[in-house]
DNA sequence: ACTAACCTGTAA
DNA sequence: TTACAGGTTAGT
């Protein structure tokens, strides 16, 4: 589910409550969840660790501990994060329980993609799923020359090539489709055909539209909420993403959708060429 | 470069 | 009953 404006809303609401807390207890439901360090179980490292900060990269969650030691967290299409401030019981998806210094933070993840791994620190930029990440759209070293020198061997349609993380880390199928309508782009375009000029607009539409994410705090279309159990709101503000053959809001004609990369595309024929 | 796989829930 | 869902990966 959660995009980057998701996850960072999450790191944001998270890093408010458990900053600085000590993990006393973990209590692993669906063993599947976690990963562990080589011979090291989950529970074994992390107990008794302090929580020192939040980061987020792409789509991934870090924590970093004391004694050297990070959790790395994925939520795929439907993980939580949820803080409660005392001891609560977990709840039907729910399949890891920290119980911390000062109240729980439970995993719950209906679909079970998500996923939380422990790494020792100075690895996990080598070691790790993060190795091959792209750049962070938002720090300020993205520029559009940027952007254009990682489309410019890409056959691909601009939208599967969005949504690899190598390529550009934390656009998902809704910020894609809504950074596509605000640059003009049409979908199927191939990443390599792009004008100087559309880069320029589609730099920035991805900049604009997570912006917008974030200071909405996340778009709940359906499951995603943040660490308080609270909704985003940004999907009043959808343009495209989930409006399939209903009217433009800049031009009226009907939005097309049509299925690429393996995931359904909304787009104006108008207004995105 | 697609598709299936991983899962469960919900809506058509 | 079938299709589809904010993701990623490992297979053709």
């Amino acid at each position: 589910m959660p995009e980057l404006p998701e996850v960072e809303t999450i790191r944001r609401t998270l890093m408010k409550h458990v900053s600085g807390l000590v993990i006393s207890k973990v209590n692993v439901l669906w063993p599947a969840v976690v990963q562990n360090w080589q011979e090291r179980t989950f529970a074994d490292v992390v107990t008794g660790r302090k929580i020192n900060s939040i980061e987020r990269r792409g789509k991934y969650l870090l924590f970093t501990l004391d004694e050297g030691w990070s959790l790395l967290a994925h939520m795929r299409m439907t993980g939580r994060l949820n803080y409660y401030p005392d001891e609560q019981t977990p709840e039907r998806h729910t399949h890891l329980v920290f119980s911390l210094s000062q109240g729980e933070l439970h995993f719950s993840d209906v679909r079970k993609f998500g996923r939380i791994q422990v790494i020792p620190t100075d690895m996990r930029l080598t070691s790790s799923s993060l190795a091959k990440l792209g750049p962070e759209p938002l720090e300020p070293d993205f520029t559009a020359d940027l952007l254009g020198g990682r489309l410019t061997s890409k056959k691909l349609s601009i939208k599967a090539t969005l949504l690899d993380q190598r390529v550009l880390a934390g656009l998902g199928n809704i910020y894609a489709d809504e950074a596509l309508f605000r640059a003009g782009i049409a979908p199927e375009r191939k990443a390599c055909s792009l004008s100087t000029e559309e880069i320029f607009k589609l730099h920035g539409g991805i900049q604009d539209v997570l912006n917008a994410g974030i200071s909405s705090k996340g778009t709940s279309f359906r499951d995603y909420r943040d660490a308080n159990g609270q909704k985003g709101n940004f999907q009043a503000l959808l343009q495209v993403y989930g409006r399939g053959n209903e009217p433009c809001l800049h031009c009226g004609k009907l939005l097309e959708k049509l299925r690429l990369a393996g995931r359904t595309t909304v787009f104006c024929s108008h207004c995105q060429s």
